[in-house]
DNA sequence: TATATTTTGTTGTTTTTGCAACAGAAAAAT
DNA sequence: ATTTTTCTGTTGCAAAAACAACAAAATATA
């Protein structure tokens, strides 16, 4: 998240005026929520990291987004409509704020400083949220498993300002998040390898320029 | 769009009372705007439609998002990091508002009535766009030719509350837009009227429930 | 620290997808 | 109204990806 304003700091002033704000804590690997019901919930993410995955009929799992420490996510940016129930799992032990997006408007009391300090950010987290979206299609819509790889590595590399980079996730997680096979990804990996694109040690990624 | 106020209403209210706004008038199958500097370009598109491209170095053409009436589209949703071009190209004579986020803090001048009721109206703008994209994700991630198919007709059947409704496509963008190859897609779409799992005449579309 | 669990790395086989090429239909342009 | 262009529908073949299965390595857990 690149936001010009300290969320760290909002959090820590604003959480606790407002009776409408919960804050809740949670294990690694539980659900913290999940998108079912229109409840309009939106929530922030202080600290630990988390997934959106959803399973289908097939047991597949994709992961549709992944959010790591003040990022924004909840049922309000999503039509419930599709058949798959999605679900946010934790990934190491999390702390969650959690609120209702129209509570935005009706506000819980005149001049609460949270929310009115949140409609004033909400905004920009809103469209850090597309451009990270955005993102996502560029790299689901490349053709092949290595167009998708070589796609990731340079936003990694890019976002490190680095040729080397280590991996957010697991290999087995990344094949969830590119949607491909994990031994036909890991097959990819290989050739990349040999054919000196790219370097690898464990997570730690190379880009190797030509 | 699904938005609680009259954006049509807007515009004709508002848009000649402010000097930062720009009208453009474009022929149909020209472009619109290309996604190459940091602009912080923000448009609004008020008639026609538009489509947004990229085009690989293999040639192959994507259609990262298709654009009606109505639609928020811009430079300003996107990290313009990745090496191909994406331009927004005109599918029917188009008008579009251009005007430049930033404006939206720093506002032209003091009650300026067009950026005080944009910025009112911004963030649900904004959201819906991240509906939108996450539901193109949740297609996107599907595995196969067939769920991919599947998913978009059942969320065009959802929007149209009927199990008969009109692609917004013709074949060959719906496979830019799936990001498959339309052959491929054809011989799928062949295999889904053989298994009556969907009926087809031109671009009308029916799913038979079984 | 020992044991269980998850992740990584690999490969043969099957299935799906992409590519190429073409003819007929439909739509757009002149 | 005729010509040109784009779109649809189809197919054989090649390439890529998915599936399945397993051993070794690394992590987590008791």
């Amino acid at each position: 998240m690149y936001v010009s304003f300290d969320i760290e700091q909002f959090i820590q002033d604003f959480s606790k005026s407002c009776n409408k704000v919960q804050k809740k804590s949670f294990k690694k690997n539980v659900v913290i929520t999940s998108y079912i019901q229109k409840r309009d919930q939106l929530c922030i993410l202080i600290s630990g990291s988390a997934d959106l995955v959803r399973y289908d009929l097939n047991g597949n799992k994709t992961i549709i987004d992944h959010f790591s420490k003040h990022d924004v996510f909840g049922e309000v940016f999503y039509d419930v409509t599709t058949n798959n129930e999605l679900l946010v799992e934790s990934k190491e032990n999390c702390e969650v704020l959690f609120f209702s997006y129209s509570d935005m408007h009706n506000k819980c009391k005149p001049g609460c400083k949270f929310h009115e300090k949140l409609s004033e950010y909400l905004p920009e987290l809103i469209l850090d949220k597309v451009t990270t979206l955005n993102m996502r299609v560029e790299l689901l819509t490349k053709r092949s498993t290595r167009d998708k790889l070589l796609g990731y590595f340079n936003l990694l590399s890019t976002k490190a300002l680095n040729k080397t980079f280590t991996l957010p996730f697991s290999l087995t997680d990344l094949a969830d998040y590119l949607s491909v096979d994990r031994s036909a990804m890991m097959r990819e990996i290989k050739l990349l390898k040999d054919e000196n694109i790219i370097k690898k040690e464990g997570k730690r990624i190379t880009l190797l320029s030509h």
